[in-house]
DNA sequence: TATTAATATAACATCATATTATATTTTCTC
DNA sequence: GAGAAAATATAATATGATGTTATATTAATA
């Protein structure tokens, strides 16, 4: 006397096969469905009755009814079998890199200007990826990348942390001043030629503006100081107004070329050092991984060559 | 070659392993949690794994961390897994009948007045059952019995139906009168002693009245009608009050008799006439059988014996 | 580097799930 | 209600999933 009671398991296949036999009224029609045999099914579902205890179909005329208990059950069992689908086609999509979550510290500049553009035309193709985007300064983003808060970062040159793997780039440096400006005249703008402008730069704490000063002084030329502001979209910004010149990194000069703004050549050269960085404990995701070297691949006409 | 991409159906075993071995840091953990071998969850990972088409974990010192991938698909996962649980509990409840639902259509008289504590007490002891009572006109209660939307019905004597299984009843009636009444003397109520009294009764067209005043017709005994109401249970309310006499069923009587209210039998026996019914055609739920056997008992002090 | 713990692999047993062939039951038709 | 047709259940059996034990391999740690 076996009846029920061994709390058998529920096996997914059984529940697949008592949906197939609700929604298509027969045994038969519902083994089409599965493209299995007609015994199989029929199999599937005594087992699953003997380990429920209860009976599953009445039969009305050659249709099978589902019991009232059946009934009852039905709504969880969709939901299982929907969320079994929707787990499957989230992996494929995983696999082709087309599914997944990114999670992105940069500096400011880089979130509103280069950045952007890549990581819509990243998603645009993917349509199971999101992304998160936190802009901050260069120490929080270390932080996070030790924390592992965080997958990818970009953030400025950058001495090295045993828990971060970082790629340093050098990015090429310009002159930019206002359309018509005299400057257009010239291949290549030195400290010299800048030296009766008026200059807008980075802070005075900055790396990038202690270069700045310094290449002006080994070529002894004077530094107009007129304004000091974080970012060089801020300052390409204000050159467009006509307020002064600025050497900034090409990747926001080439934005505003049509925006009120030419520019040149700065020499000597004077690169932007910038780092991408991640945490190198955890191994990144595939989608990851692929975002960050088109990304790399993205700043690669701008790199000074070595 | 065979390498993962035969898009293998993911297999709940594999997705419980996987949990168990993100919940508990290794394999080994993970294979005494679900108490099987270590070899077993080493294999069903690695299966997964190559189903999936990524990599599953990175080893941090021993510890095995789930994977960005893995991270992402975790609570659909988790979801599944809970659901399945889910299922098999309520299966297991509906077996030992303490969950379903059980949709009743019931006299008005019922609803409110006896139904209720059955209903109660059923309940209580049966967590995960839920109803819906519907009250309605006796050829509404048909109609629905027909159409299958009501499993059990409370209803009035009744012609029959072939698509309806009916258990017909007789209650007893008695003859209510407000406490303190001179028929308190009297162990029987018959209409020649009724003859002097305001009389509630129910409806004129209804078939319990058209039996009430045959009965006074063949006794030969006056019938002063005061006031004509739908239910028994109105009636009584009335009685408290002082407004008259009535005869009613016995099952509305007893939930008066301490609210200002006394009764004693009439004679000669006049049932009040009521019918179980149900669907023929669907076999009703094993929950619902239950109540319609406990329903069908708690009326049993209250029939005439044939 | 040696030791130990954790995991992977191999060989095999058992159960789930499918198959085909066939018996039984239900439904339909006269 | 008998017989034909359709649907379903059962039997015998193959294969895949899932488990076992024994053992090799790999990773962590002293």
């Amino acid at each position: 006397m076996r009846w029920g009671m061994e709390r058998g398991k529920l096996r997914l296949r059984q529940l697949e096969a008592l949906m197939a036999v609700s929604d298509h009224g027969s045994i038969t029609n519902a083994a089409t469905e599965l493209g299995i045999s007609q015994p199989a099914v029929s199999r599937l579902l005594s087992d699953l009755g003997d380990s429920l205890g209860f009976s599953l179909f009445d039969r009305k005329k050659g249709q099978m009814i589902p019991s009232q208990e059946v009934r009852f059950l039905q709504p969880d069992i969709r939901r299982v079998l929907e969320l079994m689908r929707q787990i499957s086609d989230v992996s494929q999509e995983i696999t082709k890199r087309r599914a997944g979550h990114i999670r992105i510290a940069c500096l400011p500049g880089f979130a509103t200007n280069h950045l952007p553009e890549i990581v819509a035309s990243f998603l645009k193709e993917r349509p199971g990826v999101s992304m998160t985007i936190e802009p901050d300064r260069p120490e929080r983003i270390l932080e996070w990348m030790i924390g592992e808060q965080y997958d990818f970062g970009i953030t400025d040159g950058f001495a090295g942390h045993p828990a971060v793997e970082s790629t340093y780039l050098e990015i090429r440096t310009v002159c930019v001043f206002p359309t018509g400006h005299p400057f257009k005249t010239l291949d290549v703008i030195t400290p010299a030629d800048m030296a009766t402008e008026n200059i807008i730069h980075t802070r005075q704490d900055s790396e990038f503006f202690s270069q700045l000063s310094k290449t002006f002084q080994t070529e002894k030329a004077t530094f107009n100081s007129l304004l000091e502001i974080r970012q060089f979209t801020a300052a390409c910004e204000l050159v467009c107004q006509g307020t002064g010149v600025a050497v900034v990194s090409e990747l926001d000069a080439v934005k505003y070329t049509n925006k009120g703004l030419d520019f040149r050549p700065f020499a000597p050269t004077l690169p932007h050092r910038i780092s991408l960085v991640r945490p190198i404990t955890q191994q990144p995701s595939m989608v990851t991984l692929e975002f960050m070297e088109l990304f790399a691949d993205s700043l690669q006409p701008f790199l000074i060559e070595t």
